[in-house]
DNA sequence: AAAACATATTGACAAATATAAATATGTGTG
DNA sequence: CACACATATTTATATTTGTCAATATGTTTT
């Protein structure tokens, strides 16, 4: 089992959350640094902060710090990554094309 | 916008949840019927019937009625379309470098 | 060192989600 | 048609998640 039912989760939750989604439109046009995001995104502060962690543990952003400034920017290794893990766990293996069902 | 954000979470809600996922394993050795899916997972038929609903919305996974059985599969066609969805969303159309911050 | 600034963390609360019990719907069978 | 069965829906509740205010941390500037 190459990904935990965990580990695809944390991934894959980068994308169920609308104000992320559209983080990622913003970042498509290259790295932009927190305060950009910022003034963008219609949150607060502590409230872009979260999301931001939850982009970065997801793999699918990077955080480079920067003096003062956070500069986050779309990972194409996360993005390959997440791509690997959806054609795995959507990847059907069967032989049989019955269904197996409970009334036999 | 190939892809409306609300879209975008809609499919990816799919694989944001452990026992969701866990589905798609059992989905992945061929089509099964909900009481089959019942017997594997450790959950109420009202809640596994929830996560069927969700994981048919996200357009993965297909639901077929035969009699009184539902059978469930994962969709080929869906797959191809999260996966078009995740490579637009990650793709980055940069073409300057420099990050665009808030201080000049 | 103090002040100003950018971001992260904590704490509290509201909204969304997962869950299960009870019930409803629909389908095959006696 | 009544009954048994598979699944869906409703209702209620517990948990998780998103949000913001307040505060903490760390960095640059004066």
């Amino acid at each position: 089992m190459e990904f935990s039912n965990k580990q695809i989760t944390v991934i894959f939750k980068a994308l169920c959350d609308e104000n992320r989604v559209q983080i990622f439109r913003l970042l498509q046009n290259g790295e932009r640094c927190a305060c950009h995001l910022l003034e963008e995104m219609a949150l607060t502060q502590p409230t872009l902060s979260h999301h931001m962690k939850i982009l970065c543990d997801s793999g699918l952003v990077i955080g480079r710090k920067q003096g003062k400034w956070m500069h986050y920017s779309i990972s194409a290794e996360g993005a390959e990554v997440a791509m690997d893990c959806l054609k795995a766990i959507t990847a059907v293996t069967e032989s049989e094309s019955a269904s197996k069902c409970c009334n036999k």
